[in-house]
DNA sequence: ATGGTAGAAACTCTA
């Protein structure tokens, strides 16, 4: 089973990149992020023209999160239960015997900013309610935008950014919260080149430069974890004209 | 210290 996880950005904008990467990888699964369109405006033909099913949540403007599948998924849910959030930025669903949740973590915009508490209080919710999910679901895996990087060599340049949104302390604290209960982060799994990013600005020619930030991840359940046997990053999306600034994950996990 | 780009929507906010 393949699944992947993209923030595009704008599903509109970004919508013939996306076919071509589905008909590319054919993933069983993919989570999206940043889709900026209510559930109307979803582009429900192109999608089905191209073999996946879908489901969103999503918004005018900002935010919104889908999930494409295959084949049909069932058991859907929206948001982080107990967490009262005006933004779409959560769906899961049952997927082939396995619980795939789409996320997109708050931004944080600057720390100390009321927008970085609300990231804060965010993650915890999540925290808190992955720990039940986990107990619930032994196949689970929380793919998305997590808008932190975890470790120094996620980072192009970590003195720079230390301190900063994305890469302070209580951010990375909290997404080691998330590791600590059991989840791996699948790209580390295995091998994988230095300086390997998800993100680059889209300013002073930062992924020409290499100058990104590994913010993306595939979060696996201990069973998931056993039963992955690859996890990469798609950088060639991001080469195209008009790209996200984001660039895909995939894995693969044993059926 | 600032601004650089992109997207949506509305002439600004978010990232």
């Amino acid at each position: 089973m393949k699944i992947g996880t993209w923030n595009v950005n704008s599903l509109k904008v970004r919508l013939p990149h996306l076919i071509d990467w589905l008909a590319k990888h054919s993933p069983d699964a993919v989570c999206l992020q940043e889709t900026k369109c209510e559930d109307k405006a979803f582009p429900a033909a192109q999608i089905e023209a191209a073999g996946y099913r879908w489901v969103h949540s999503g918004q005018k403007t900002y935010n919104g999160v889908a999930l494409l599948t295959k084949v049909d998924c069932d058991r859907v849910g929206r948001g982080i239960p107990e967490f009262t959030d005006a933004a779409s930025r959560v769906i899961a669903a049952d997927v082939q015997g396995t619980r795939v949740v789409s996320v997109y973590v708050p931004n944080g915009q600057s720390v100390g900013s009321d927008k970085y508490e609300y990231k804060l209080r965010w993650l915890a919710a999540l925290t808190a309610w992955l720990r039940t999910e986990l107990a619930a679901h032994p196949r689970l895996a929380v793919l998305g935008d997590y808008n932190i990087a975890p470790e120094n060599r996620d980072v192009h340049d970590p003195h720079a950014w230390e301190g900063q949104v994305l890469f302070s302390e209580p951010e990375r604290a909290a997404l080691r919260g998330l590791f600590d209960l059991g989840f791996a982060d699948a790209y580390r799994l295995f091998p994988q080149p230095d300086k390997s990013f998800t993100w680059w600005d889209y300013r002073m020619n930062a992924f020409r430069r290499n100058i990104g930030l590994r913010i993306d991840h595939i979060l696996l359940s201990p069973a998931l974890a056993q039963s992955c046997t690859s996890c990469t990053i798609d950088v060639e999306p991001r080469r195209l004209e008009r790209p996200s600034d984001h660039a895909p994950v995939l894995c693969e996990v044993a059926a």
